[in-house]
DNA sequence: CCCAATTTGTTCGTATGTATA
DNA sequence: TTATACATACGAACAAATTGG
């Protein structure tokens, strides 16, 4: 293994073990590359790639910090709605129930865990311009959520993932998502304002953590009419 | 201007040019550096973001080479449907017609385009383990691709990407998707073996060349049942 | 407003390692 | 084995952005 993965490595951990608090500044370039006894070359390289991951943010003439969510990087790295115009907006989101319970079957299913499990299901519904366009459900596995209640959830400051990560010490690193088309049921056409068997986007997410441990699983049901999927463009520089 | 963007916006004029055609490789990395005036470590900079953005391809030991379509690349760049346990694999594809008109007024909506532009009109059927799971049809701007016609697309060796560049010099860089749920109308119902009505997946995709240039819309019409849209995952490193 | 200190960003040149033909 | 090409590593110097005085 090349030496700037292992510093990469490294760093990782620091993260990973909480050494370098989310929001917190690393020592500079310099002290970094002498602690790792590596030249500032080497060191840059492997920064280099966990900025690329989101996991370190560098800001020139101020320094390099540990990756923190917010609104900006939920909107740009996670929600992939936009309006069909290509409008961009963060959604408004409505908590409409929060309940612990057990995976049934279907969900258990629908992402190969196995039925039964110890959840917390979360339901929100999302607007943008004002307007309902998506039903979320959120389940999150109730061993990592120890002290996650409604009344923390409905009193967060920012986003979702900005909860996990101040509050329960859970950075979500990276998701993947899968997308369906599917009729309305009832429940969602309700929430939504649609007819029951009105086609709608299903998007099924998988958050996951360091070294790839999911820590969310979602299913998103969008009203696709004035509202889109866009998929995320590779496209660096 | 960071003197490596100036390097590799050369880079780029030479590969749109044609001054490098696809496949060709590059001089190697000492004698580019000289040809640009740079430092190796400078020219490895421009290059890499090249490569970044699959326009070029580095093989250590062999060389640098200007990026060509293939399977490989279609699969993991541009086609993002896969079975539902992950299982990716390359669709068959089935020329339904190969047509010349006009872009109607819903189609030149679609993609913001001005109704009545000449097109060329492809409709294609794809199976995937031998079952039809889409139905596309592409819209190509008729004043790119004089050469095209039915008969060399049906004989193309590789895939269309690989036609447009090798037979009519259009290079797709990039290509970015919206998607939505619709109902399926008659056509794509009796196409795909499914009852007219049924939820699909509605991909639109606008393929562009450098410059940011559209040379291709698309519209794939999915039958997500045993097959999903995947998010592409931003997983560098 | 400008200046100075600090930090990352860019550029240079060299040497050595690794993969390929 | 040998030659060639890209990959990694080093260290130095200067540029550019930010902050605070």
């Amino acid at each position: 293994m090349p030496l700037y993965r292992a510093v990469k490595r490294r760093l990782l951990h620091a993260v990973e073990a909480g050494v370098l608090p989310p929001g917190g500044a690393l020592p500079n370039e310099r002290e970094l590359a002498a602690a790792f006894g590596v030249s500032i070359g080497t060191l840059r390289q492997a920064v280099g790639e966990l900025v690329a991951e989101h996991i370190l943010v560098r800001r020139q003439g101020r320094g390099t910090y540990v990756a923190r969510h917010n609104a900006e990087r939920f909107l740009f790295q996670f929600f992939h709605i936009e309006r069909a115009d290509g409008l961009r907006e963060a959604p408004e989101l409505e908590l409409l129930s929060f309940e612990r319970g057990r995976l049934d079957d279907d969900e258990a299913d629908a992402f190969g865990l196995k039925s039964g499990e110890p959840v917390i299901v979360i339901e929100n519904r999302l607007r943008l311009q004002g307007r309902p366009v998506a039903h979320d459900r959120l389940l999150l596995p109730a061993g990592l959520y120890k002290g996650l209640t409604e009344a923390r959830f409905r009193a967060r400051p920012a986003t979702i993932y900005r909860l996990y990560q101040d509050e329960l010490g859970i950075t979500v690193v990276r998701a993947h998502e899968r997308a369906r088309a599917v009729a309305a049921d009832r429940h969602v056409a309700r929430l939504l304002g649609v007819t029951p068997g009105t086609p709608m986007l299903q998007v099924r997410r998988t958050a996951v953590t360091f070294g790839d441990k999911p820590v969310e699983y979602r299913i998103s049901t969008v009203h696709t009419v004035q509202h889109e999927y866009v998929q995320t463009l590779s496209r660096p520089g």
